[in-house]
DNA sequence: TCGGAGTTTTGAACATGTTCAAGTAGTCGG
DNA sequence: CCGACTACTTGAACATGTTCAAAACTCCGA
């Protein structure tokens, strides 16, 4: 609970207690029966207030979904700063960053379906490609560009510009798998970011041979040109 | 229509005119107003049944949308087969598969979203990973083979075994590309497919290259270890 | 203290996907 | 032709996300 109210600044205004009130009890009742089985009057009831006002502070049950990716990406953002700060290897680095992320989403592998079902719409607020979520984006963003700075690599100078991104993709297709992973513990979600992240290492460094540079300056010059 | 119908074999019991009546009505409808805004009961009623009855031949909406996409996926196969019966080199091959599907699927790019949205959801039918979409998914990596095995690449035999689904993969992430492309006439898509498809003819190439088969072994062997 | 402006809260009403018990119609053995 | 079995069809009822007009509350200046 503390985390929840953490994150917002001290209350400004007379709602802010339920609004807070609202998305922890919203948060509580999708870990415990899913996304799709949590009604708005389930959430209303048990925060004690009526529907409507729910409605007065989240303008959707996406909203609430919103809201709950913030909170993972500033959990994501805590956990991942001690290894930023004392790892150096590029490996370990990424690998841990993945992992914990890994870790913090935990409790909530079970819905994360639910929201990156409405996450993958392109008029959604919600899709990780949208303006709104933008600022959440960055952060991510941010995090492996840390990974990228911090670590022993030594990259071409466009190519290290292009990679943070590049990281948040790989990072992304890895969400999409583990939303689907079905295995024990995750076990198939751990196995691939613990080789695939090596074989990135090993591409990367690749990038030096005469022959693969000319490929790496393509894939940085298709990347600019895609972007938007 | 006559595509529609001939879908299915021959009429088989009564009530296969009504439900082709449903889906083509359903389509239709999708088509001209979207998916959000076309309602079971303006399905239901533009065809001329009672509500129930549209429930009888399709369990839900979203059943009305794994339709629509065998619809889609049979006709990217025929509209492909002039393509790969002529076309000998890789990357035409490639790029004129992938390009087929754009022209394809622009009637639906509009309502495409909501499309791969509930497609996103692992829980869901319509998952392109999902059991019960298996058929039109390999279907699809059907037409990958044909053009690996068609074409004039020289590749080692466990690449070659597996490009077929990987090429589906960058299939699935140019559709993604595609969904949240908002500009004109698909431009940016057109863009993609026509820079990244030499990009990967080069990239196969490369695996002749010493330090870089190795790479390549790497990523057959990941591939390998986490399909399920 | 009073009145009003802004903020918060309420719950009934609405829209739409979905279910289901009941009805209808075609078909087939006798 | 009859009865019954199956296939099909119906529409009212239900569940749930969402809206909205009205009420309640808070705060502040007169």
């Amino acid at each position: 609970m503390a985390t929840l109210t953490d994150v917002t600044e001290s209350a400004t205004s007379r709602g802010e207690q339920t609004r807070e009130l609202i998305l922890s009890t919203a948060l509580r009742l999708f870990r415990e029966q899913g996304y799709g089985r949590t009604t708005m009057r389930a959430i209303a009831t048990e925060a004690g207030v009526s529907v409507g006002n729910a409605y007065y502070y989240y303008s959707s049950k996406e909203h609430l979904m919103q809201a709950y990716y913030d909170h993972l990406q500033e959990q994501h953002r805590d956990a991942v700063a001690p290894i930023l700060s004392t790892e150096k290897a590029f490996v370990p680095r990424l690998t841990g960053v993945l992992r914990t992320w890994l870790e913090v989403s935990a409790p909530y592998h079970e819905f994360a379906g639910t929201f990156f079902k409405t996450a993958a719409e392109p008029t959604s607020p919600l899709s990780p490609f949208s303006d709104e979520s933008r600022p959440a984006r960055d952060a991510s963003v941010k995090i492996f560009r840390q990974v990228v700075d911090g670590s022993d690599l030594k990259l071409p100078a466009d190519l290290e510009a292009e990679l943070p991104e590049l990281l948040w993709l790989m990072h992304m297709g890895i969400v999409l798998f583990w939303v689907h992973d079905k295995s024990a513990d995750v076990r198939r979600t751990k196995a691939l970011i613990d080789r695939s992240v090596p074989l990135v290492d090993r591409l990367l460094r690749l990038t030096r041979v005469p022959g693969v540079r000319g490929v790496a300056n393509d894939v940085v010059g298709l990347i600019r040109s895609i972007k938007p």
